[in-house]
DNA sequence: ATCCTACGATGGACTCAGTCCAAGTCAAGA
DNA sequence: TCTTGACTTGGACTGAGTCCATCGTAGGAT
């Protein structure tokens, strides 16, 4: 049923419908549904981008002005914790936020700007790893970052 | 009173040479040699793990008792720089300095305890990006983070 | 519709990792 | 040996995130 889908830069003008899809989620595994979560829940999923904790507060704020900021990491941390979001550090400065964790991808990142495009590389990651270079470890998933430049940082 | 360090599993006997080397080549780079930066290159070269800055100064204080915490941060930050050490951050908490930097290998990391293995997986991960998904980026490597269990952590 | 109460929100203090800076020190070239 | 600028020091500072006592409220029970 995922008609669906996501190709989208800019514009998902499904957004809406996959916003209550997953209020709906939430609500069905037992979240107690307050404005403060519902309203990080739209500044993720409103814009495909790769928000910081403080980023997802500042926007959260401007709708509504009192929610703190120790709720929006609960809430954070709950969504990542039930798989609706990927928590990525790139950077080893701030956490973002990615709300595309239903499709599984890697991420691509400017090491000028910093800037972050999710990626969909050739084949599973996992498979290129030897048994032999396992340790004995049970291995259950790859995370890529690749690096480089930006055509907009390569010009400058 | 620190007569004997670490008893490394067996792998390189040639630590010392490897040692002077390191030195030989930051001395040929410019570097002024002082007993600081001497000292810290000799932790990270001594022990084949991955230090967080603070465990690094934690061993080069006990042979260096006065150096201080920003001393490590601007040495390490030098040697990464320099390419001789590469930096991880592999849970968004304290970033980790590899030693092993001028084999190309990535990092298997256990979910449970965080210990970290060096891998070698097979082929180029760079080569699985396709050129529709790189956005017109120079993209120049990719880092791999192996997420799973270690055996010792599957026990428990 | 109202009550109850456990779950969630609040905000301020706190921790942890890392950076900055003015002043002092010292490696190494002249 | 002298000089000098690169390096070190320690303490203050920042940024990101966590903790916790207290207050508020969503949503089931009545």
């Amino acid at each position: 049923m995922d008609s669906v889908q996501v190709k989208n830069h800019a514009n998902h003008p499904k957004g809406c419908a996959r916003m209550s899809d997953l209020l709906e989620r939430l609500r069905a595994r037992g979240w107690r549904m307050t404005s403060q979560r519902r309203v990080v829940a739209e500044v993720l999923a409103g814009e495909h981008v790769h928000l910081t904790a403080d980023e997802v507060h500042a926007r959260a704020v401007a709708r509504l002005p009192e929610i703190a900021r120790a709720t929006v990491y609960n809430t954070l941390g709950e969504l990542v914790a039930l798989g609706e979001v990927v928590e990525l550090s790139t950077d080893g400065r701030a956490k973002r936020y990615d709300p595309n964790a239903r499709v599984p991808h890697q991420h691509l990142v400017c090491s000028g700007c910093g800037i972050i495009r999710d990626v969909h590389p050739a084949g599973d990651p996992l498979a290129v790893l030897p048994s032999a270079e396992r340790f004995g470890f049970t291995v259950s998933k790859a995370d890529v970052t690749y690096r480089g430049i930006c055509p907009a940082c390569a010009c400058a």
